[in-house]
DNA sequence: CTTGACCTTGCCAAAGTGGGAAGCTTCAGG
DNA sequence: CCTGAAGCTTCCCACTTTGGCAAGGTCAAG
């Protein structure tokens, strides 16, 4: 068995130190091994693991939904029945996103198309937003926000 | 002048009162005016401005935008150029967050459909999540993930 | 006066990621 | 052996937006 430490386990995972160590704090990762000192230490299946979690980050799967498909994959008998469905709810969620944002970007989009965009100052930009007709009543409620939420939320680099 | 409490600007507005409080703790929205016992006093100015804020939310702009666009707003000789290009930056924004989620809908999309979603244990979902054979390397760092982020982030309802 | 509705402040929570500080470890080079 | 660099440790802070809850003040109606 060889080991490696934080930093090599990051580069070949693609996942940074500071979410393993992230990732270890809220359970998704079980805690590494460690040397006398303290170092961590990862095997190449830890490596595996990691590189997992990434892909499904990648996917834009939350950390809730990571931890249930590290329980399938890990589960060798698991009904891929289980998987799909998982799947499948965050499919759901994209297509929920992508017409909220479709939504955002169809009416930002005429808004823009309307506004001359010159040295004059009326804008129908501007006016759309200060339009006092506009229902405070929301349809949906909070789902109507929930919606874009979730989904690799906010960094602030 | 009429006056109004907090909870009658929320309702009237459509921004909740917690919401009105942290934009004003965050400098987005004056300091209001307060009765002697501290509660706060709200015109129809401000629930103008409340509306022109949750309107601005409602089209994904970031806080910070928001800000750049109640000063144009207020300010009546602004070139409609300058909100344009808030706008169109905006837009662009949308766009790579539509991609991406896009990109994501579509790779989930045909591993869905290529799982047979039995009782079987073998998932070409968790195994293309699995495969030790995608580079951890990643062409655009952290600009990739960023394309996701700050569009109306986590909410815990 | 009491009750209930509304207001105040403040802290906690979520999600995911990065930054940085203060301090210890490890290893290579001199 | 000593030194310095690079890597590791923990811990706190930041971002963003929104909500919840708690302890307490206020106000109007009964």
């Amino acid at each position: 068995m060889e080991f490696r430490n934080i930093g090599e386990a990051a580069t070949s995972s693609g996942v940074s130190a500071k979410m393993i160590r992230h990732y270890e704090s809220v359970g998704l990762f079980a805690q590494a091994r460690r040397t006398a000192s303290g170092y961590r230490q990862y095997t190449d299946k830890d490596v595996s693991t990691l590189r997992f979690i990434r892909h499904s980050r990648d996917l834009g799967f939350s950390l809730v939904q990571i931890r249930e498909l590290l329980g399938l994959w890990q589960n060798r008998r698991r009904p891929s029945r289980q998987v799909k469905a998982l799947a499948q709810a965050h499919l759901h969620e994209l297509d929920e996103k992508l017409q909220e944002l479709q939504a955002m970007k169809a009416t930002l989009e005429h808004l823009v198309q309307c506004c001359h965009g010159d040295e004059r100052p009326d804008c129908p930009i501007i006016e759309s937003l200060a339009d006092e007709n506009t229902l405070p009543a929301r349809p949906h409620g909070p789902a109507r926000r929930a919606a874009l939420s979730g989904l690799r939320p906010g960094r602030h680099g």
